[in-house]
DNA sequence: TCCAAATGTAATCGATGATTACTTCTAACA
DNA sequence: TGTTAGAAGTAATCATCGATTACATTTGGA
């Protein structure tokens, strides 16, 4: 049976520390985060947190990372399955994100200030892998005669990435309720992702071979 | 002849203030601007500012204000002429934006983080402004037959702000250099936005009058 | 001219990020 | 089993920050 009193050493005190400071971004953002205060909610004193990170950058780092890893899942998940067309996959991958973003607007903040946190490492990875993502399935559209041959793809896919990227951060940034006041923002993103792939599809499309 | 020496009032603390907070957003970032740094550049001691603004959060907002009024001038001078095709003057509005978005990082940086500011009073009013120019915009295309009748004006608007702002936002949160990694941004801005609108006028146009 | 309001200063408070010296525990080795 | 090196915590300290207060200076109108 172990001891009731807290042990002197935490055990996890790492994983602790970035859990505690999504928790605070998730109730005051993350402007108020402070490594006393992460402290503080892990029951150990101010300076123990700079025994697992040399900075405050550095425990946000780590919380971006496990936050782009999580998104990355997220994305992931909603992609499968990989077998149908490849619009629905991406129009799925753009949907997966807004979700997310949503539903972990505090990682989702975080991730987005590169200011913040940088990008480097693992994190970039991940990042360039959604690219990646995003950047066959077109191809693959492309292929299948969905969008026309001469269609730019690199154009695409920054664009399809900066709408559902503005719509997660209008959504992050409270601009919601002004730029759409009514229904659920989810219901409008929906719709507004669907209004654009639709116009990929219907626009882009390969004329049925003449002849 | 004025005397050499400072004067024991300034003159003009309140906009100094202003004018000193977003020289620091420039140079190192809203996360930096610190009320004692902006009185050092204002050359006055640490509790001057508070004779004019109740809070740091209140020096942010008039800061935030100073901004939202230039952005809105910005896109009042790019829709200009207001007689001409109006998807043009639209995608004039969206590049006003882009431009000034990259010529101002600071001012829209803090324009966008309403969690920092609030979105109140004039700047609110501002906003809406904005919106109902691009919903007006849109409306006026329907009715010369650019855009079908059934189209989805409120998702359009919606999907029309987000593209730019999330453009806008990637560029100040550092997300170009991986998600386009040739040329320059402001080339791939105008080229997504021009790709967005060109889809809309060739895929939503009604088909000219049968018979 | 004189005084009241406006504007700036100086001193101070509690909280913060960060560093240092010190203490306590853990685990690997003889 | 006992020792010990180092990992992981504490306590004390520093400069800086936002904010408040009491006080000093300037200004403009009665």
């Amino acid at each position: 049976m172990p001891d009731e009193s807290k042990p002197y050493h935490h055990g996890d005190l790492a994983n602790a520390l970035v859990t505690a400071a999504i928790a605070i971004i998730e109730e005051r953002g993350v402007e108020h985060v402070s490594v006393r205060e992460v402290a503080r909610r892990a029951g150990v004193s101010p300076g123990a947190p700079f025994r697992h990170f040399p900075s405050k950058s550095a425990l946000l780092a780590a919380v971006a990372e496990q936050a782009m890893e999580r998104l990355s899942s997220a994305v992931r998940a909603a992609q499968a399955p990989h077998d149908d067309d490849p619009l629905d996959q991406l129009e799925r991958i753009g949907l997966g994100y807004l979700e997310w973003a949503q539903d972990n607007p505090a990682h989702f903040e975080i991730v987005s200030q590169r200011s913040l946190v940088g990008l480097e490492g693992r994190s970039r990875e991940l990042n360039d892998e959604i690219r990646t993502r995003m950047l066959s399935l077109l191809e693959s559209a492309k292929s299948t005669g969905q969008l026309s041959k001469d269609a730019d793809i690199d154009t695409l896919v920054l664009s399809c990435r900066a709408l559902v990227y503005g719509l997660a951060r209008m959504l992050v940034d409270g601009h919601f309720p002004e730029w759409q006041p009514n229904g659920n923002p989810a219901q409008w993103m929906k719709r507004s992702l669907a209004l654009f792939i639709g116009e990929l599809r219907e626009h882009h499309r390969e004329p049925s071979q003449p002849g």
